[in-house]
RNA sequence: GCUCCGAUAGUGUAGCUCGGCCAAUCAUGCGGGGCUCUCAAUCCCGUGACUCGGGUUCAAAUCCCGAUCGGAGCACCA
């Protein structure tokens, strides 16, 4: 029997196996522009990184353009934070997404005005002067408003009104014509404008516009000015592009295509908006937008989790429409196999019990800084240490130990307010270099000793560790390592004066 | 109430467009073992899923209908 080999090879070829993000449909030489567009009001969260890593991620396959707009329209609900601005930027550059341009939509107001105006022309746009629930009731009986009948030139003239302010906040908006019998309620004639009259948090916009427009207006104008091509996000706006669409139809233009993904659900975090991490921020309960329980990008970075491990991360998620719920756990894991490698050595005992060792000898300890590598660090060791007070909780005289790279004890007593261990062992030189295999269970220490130790605070999300560390941990300020038996973490902060070492978890 | 979207192992994900190669991929988690002076890393082995019910078909994870469950929208927020 004869069979095509290529034929076969085609069939197969369909079932790879593939992960990551789908394939975008492009073009024929068509480049590809994406966005990514945030209301600065806070920093980027978690949720944002997924927004901008994914974008960001396709724009580079395809040799596109990635931007970054700031889509500031809103300077009363939720107001842009000025520093937010600049937050996202950096957080762009540690994510190696480097806009190609920055576009803020507070700096375009008048450009939204123009469009604005033309749709007024077209007669697919009117000043509505419904209250709110006014409105809805309308709406949700599916017959339009009285406004809506206005002609053009009445239409423009309050519009002009409205940007002369010449309208309280509240009195009007401008709407846009979809089909008030719409069957999905969410359609029917939505507002594209409304007076605000709190000044912009930007010092150079300040008080220039009392009239600001939506998200879906803003977004539809600028879509079409910025030529993207290919619009990625949650699925929650899936309603926004069907808006979008009728001001796309009634100019003309072509919308771009859409990827939706679901919504994203963190264990660690559960449900969280920007306003209540404000506030609690604020009110003490967190220290900051980059306190290590915060879901935020800053966050995760004082932790030390690596930019390559969070967009391997988001990228392995892909694009489905499945909402999801999942844990950190994933990231962890990625992290866990950047840093590793990279990421020295350390005792750090956390909850230590000073404990006096009889018998002991000065000397000093020599661990390796990497299990791969032989370079090595110094640890002396004197009469008295520290043990984590875990380890020789529920311990009984005679039991032994080993502390790691020193020599095994035994205990002797552990109801004074200082336990006594001893030594046990053969010669003393032999005691750095132990080559039989341990009998007893392997614990780290630092040595209670003069400038022999200091005090280390580890923050992590569940809660703050207090203890000591030995002494090298000096020289890794900013850099991940690994604690021994605790995990890895960032050193944050070392004040050399009062010998305090402040280190953010990452992970185990 | 109206509308939209989704459903593959504990979790995430591939496969679904164009039905057969799927007794279903990969990762993580979990269990067991090797190595190791860290409860880490690493290596080996194992574990575990197509929401349910109908239909179409020689053949269904894949197509159709219904149910159930989950999520979202119906703001003068983004």
């Amino acid at each position: 029997m004869e069979i095509a080999p290529e034929l076969i090879e085609e069939i197969s070829e369909r079932k790879v196996p593939s992960t990551g993000l789908p394939d975008l449909e492009v073009g024929e030489g068509e480049k590809v522009v994406l966005r990514f567009a945030p209301n600065p009001n806070g920093p980027a969260t978690i949720g944002s990184v997924r927004g901008i890593v994914v974008n960001a991620e396709y724009a580079r396959r395809h040799n596109g353009e990635f931007v970054l707009r700031f889509d500031d329209t809103d300077p009363k609900t939720k107001p842009p934070m000025l520093e937010a601005y600049l937050w996202y930027l950096e957080d762009c550059e540690y994510l190696g997404a480097v806009p190609d341009r920055v576009v803020y939509a507070s700096d375009r107001i008048p450009k939204y005005y123009e469009y604005a105006e033309k749709l007024i022309l077209l007669g697919k746009a009117y000043v509505c002067f419904c209250k709110r629930d006014e409105f809805k009731r309308y709406k949700d009986a599916g017959v339009a408003c009285p406004h809506r009948a206005a002609d053009v030139g009445t239409n423009l003239e309050c519009w002009k009104r409205m940007l002369n302010r010449e309208y309280a906040e509240g009195e009007a908006v401008l709407r846009i014509k979809t089909d008030v019998g719409h069957r999905d309620p969410a359609l029917r004639d939505w507002a594209a404008f409304r007076i605000v009259e709190t000044p912009h948090p930007r010092p150079e916009i300040g008080d220039r516009f009392g009239v600001w427009p939506l998200l879906d207006f803003e977004s539809a104008v600028e879509d079409h000015l910025l030529g993207i091509t290919h619009i990625i996000r949650g699925k929650d706006l899936m309603d926004s592009e069907l808006r979008q669409r009728y001001v796309y139809d009634y100019l003309g233009w072509q919308y771009p295509k859409t990827l939706h993904w679901g919504r994203m659900k963190i264990h660690e975090f559960g449900k969280f908006s920007t306003s209540a991490i404000s506030r609690a921020i604020a009110d003490g309960t967190y220290t900051g937008w980059d306190d290590p329980r915060v879901p935020t990008l800053r966050a995760l970075r004082r932790r030390g989790i690596t930019a390559v491990a969070i967009r391997k991360f988001m990228i392995d998620l892909g694009v489905g429409e499945t909402d999801i719920s999942l844990s950190l756990d994933n990231l962890y894991a990625i992290n866990r196999k950047v840093i590793d490698p990279v990421s020295n050595r350390y005792f750090f005992v956390w909850d230590p019990v000073a404990v006096e060792i009889r018998d002991a000898a000065p000397m000093v300890a020599t661990p390796k800084r990497h299990p791969d590598r032989d370079d090595l660090r110094e640890i002396p060791a004197g009469s008295r240490v520290f043990l984590c007070g875990e380890d020789i909780e529920g311990l009984k005289p005679g039991d032994r130990l080993r502390l790691k790279n020193l020599y095994d004890i035994e205990i002797v007593d552990t109801e004074s307010p200082t336990p006594t261990v001893k030594r046990i062992g053969t010669a003393a030189q032999e005691w750095c270099t132990i080559e039989e295999k341990p009998r007893y269970r392997i614990i780290h220490w630092v040595p209670d000793m003069q400038d022999g130790y200091l005090r280390v605070v580890v923050r992590a999300p569940d809660r703050a560790y207090e203890g000591v560390g030995e002494a090298s941990i000096a020289s890794e300020l900013g850099n991940t390592v690994q604690f021994e038996r605790f995990g890895f973490v960032r050193i944050d902060s070392v004040d050399a004066e009062n010998r305090l070492v402040v280190a953010y978890f990452a992970h185990r």
